[in-house]
DNA sequence: CTCGGACTTGAAGCGCGCTTTAAGTCAAGC
DNA sequence: GCTTGACTTAAAGCGCGCTTCAAGTCCGAG
């Protein structure tokens, strides 16, 4: 149990074996042990896949978690860069929920009122700009 | 002013005018009026083209939005169809929300403590399942 | 020894949401 | 009339995140 094929990983996480092996070539997971040429992964993979795929769903890209998850060390230069990072992502985080709850809003009033068309459906946003 | 060029829309919402032009392809926009050729545009389509941005941020897909905005009329099975699609949606928006709010708890307890690494990164979650 | 099945690789393919390109039209200003 | 610049179209291209394919390897059961 402490050591896992490719296929049991992707039926314990849900994802497929393929992506799996995308991440790992992106370089978002570790290249881990090989026994007779195939892959061998330690249970703590799947929280790490867990994570990665929460942050999938909040919208961030690959590149953008690989860094956050692998690019600073402890020197000074890397480190900064990498909280920089992780603000700037802290706010996006801000922007998506407070778009989602919008969103939610508007999809519950169009719900109850079935007014839900070309004119109408903008009034719910007027003066309210993008925060882009 | 009761009637803008795709340029002036562009300007004034910030998106490209090759978008604007994709969402009428796409069906997410009426064909509006011509003027020797050219797309003429009523103020009320900011409004609306604000609603579709923000639907795209909170991951909506194009034909979701399409069919959210344009696919129901009172008839009664098309109206069903798309009362179920707005409730599958109000729910998604939930699972977002809630993810998005997790990332941000992530993202700010890696940045308060440093210790953001692959052994570390996943005990936040540790036995919360997906909801898929 | 042979078969089956899960695995390996690199490369090609796909779906989405646009953007870019190429070739052309239209209206205004000189 | 000619130029300029914003517009038009259809079609091709792109970046992302995988998935699928083709061809091969490895191991265990029979």
């Amino acid at each position: 149990m402490g050591s896992m094929t490719i296929g049991e990983v992707a039926r314990r996480t849900g994802l497929q074996a393929s992506a799996i092996r995308y991440y790992e070539k992106a370089g978002l997971l570790p290249k881990t042990q090989r026994v007779g040429g195939q892959r061998r992964y330690e249970t703590s993979v799947l929280n790490y896949l867990q994570v990665i795929d929460v942050a999938r769903r909040a919208g961030f890209r690959i590149e953008e978690i690989k860094h956050l998850f692998h690019g600073f060390g402890k020197s000074t230069p890397a480190f900064r860069r990498w909280k920089l990072l992780a603000r700037r992502k802290i706010t996006e985080m801000d922007d998506l929920i407070s778009g989602a709850k919008k969103m939610k809003r508007l999809l519950e009033k169009a719900d109850r009122c079935k007014c839900f068309d070309l004119e109408d459906c903008g009034k719910a946003f007027r003066g309210r700009g993008r925060q882009e």
